[in-house]
DNA sequence: CGTCATATTGATGGGCATCAATATATGTGG
DNA sequence: CCACATATATTGATGCCCATCAATATGACG
């Protein structure tokens, strides 16, 4: 990639867009593209940090382990989105792991140290991350807060309306972007479970199912178990 | 509070420590210091934000109200915490209620719009902003972890060991600062779980239990514990 | 077409919420 | 200071949700 398209990509990203010409200059300086397959360990967690990233195309998902090997996905982040600059501009190590799932992936890495030193040429640097991160955690909390309170169908039912929807005509079609398993990780519950919601609400005509695309037959209906309000 | 001291307590705040004196002296400018009992709402969620706060004296908890009654605290903010920067900063309403977990509460209430304005003239606010947020990030990644990953009793067992131990020789006191409903509702669990969690521990000899005063007896029994390596 | 990952379906059980009843603590006004 | 009212805590009974284990089935891909 171009220096100039480079920059384009970076004011693309919302973290950067609003940022005067000048300063997205300053921020390609410190910049590089990394492309991934699908699979890839973009972050490995331990691992000393060298850089956030911003998606170019694909997406990656961040997740954490814990000792016993089970994994936690906090967040997937899709084009245009950033990831990783909390970690990369307070801490020595990486406190996640990062996976490209899509093939390519193409990140822009943007390294921290001279990142940080940017901080004093230009407020609005700390001003747009102030306002990413912030958002972050409404994001984490609306996660909580889904966790404590919401039965796994609720979650499921969330995760389906929320995805973009193909209407055709009066009909409402979705496609699930990831693999089923994927998806179970990303809403906290297993496979077996997400398998068996999906086939009750198929036998009680709320949508059918063919692999991963979906019609929603009954939204009114989705929507209710989505306040979790009887499954 | 006269304007020496509020500087003084600005300074003591993680967030503002650091700053120079004259970036403190304008951030006092726009505080001023306000008192609640036990019980007093300092923030309804759903109200325009105003400002975001220290903890001079006293503690808040902060949690947030679905709309079928149900809470979720998400935080205790003690003594020299800040709560609410995120919010306060870059939302039109406040996501959270806080309320005074004692009496009294004194915090200090610094104002959104002249703070932000003071983004411009020293970038160490940005800076160290930046660092707060992600500390926060950090903290709720954790709690996500624990809400997927361990059990009530695990979750418990950790509260109680984090709890600072008032150790009378070689024998282990703790106690826990708040009702124990309260308790409860920061864990996630019901308080008949936390009561009978309690119950389960004191009759195997794990730990001595008089309201809120408990001793420890088998320390390492209670860790296992916190790794869910049995209850 | 065979191999491996992914998905479905069933059986089972545990953890924890819920509902309900009582006990204890806390605070208040007379 | 006591009696009462109210909040908090304990204990029991019950049941649901969802994980786990196990066994196919289906799909992806070289």
């Amino acid at each position: 990639m171009d220096d100039a398209a480079l920059r384009r990509t970076l004011a693309g990203l919302p973290l950067f867009s609003g940022l005067p010409q000048r300063t997205v200059a300053a921020v390609a300086a410190c910049t590089r593209t990394e492309t991934y397959d699908r699979g890839a360990l973009v972050i490995r967690q331990g691992e000393p940090c060298r850089a956030f990233f911003g998606v170019v195309a694909g997406a990656v998902r961040i997740y954490r382990s814990s000792a016993d090997g089970r994994e936690r996905t906090l967040h997937r982040a899709g084009a245009g989105r950033t990831f990783a600059e909390a970690a990369a501009l307070t801490l020595p190590r990486y406190p996640a792991n990062a996976v490209a799932v899509e093939s390519p992936t193409v990140l822009v890495a943007v390294a921290s140290d001279p990142f940080l030193r940017m901080f004093d040429s230009d407020p609005a640097i700390g001003r747009t991350l102030v306002a990413t991160l912030s958002a972050r955690l409404l994001q984490l909390v609306g996660l909580v807060e889904e966790l404590s309170a919401l039965s796994a169908g609720a979650r499921l039912a969330r995760a389906l309306l929320d995805l973009p929807s193909k209407g055709g005509g009066d009909r409402l079609f979705v496609e699930i972007p990831e693999a089923k398993k994927d998806l179970a990780a990303h809403l906290g519950i297993t496979p077996e479970t997400l398998s068996r919601l999906l086939r009750r609400w198929q036998d009680r005509g709320v949508l059918t199912l063919d692999g991963r695309k979906l019609e929603i037959l009954d939204a009114g209906r989705l929507a209710s178990i989505a306040d979790d309000a009887g499954s």
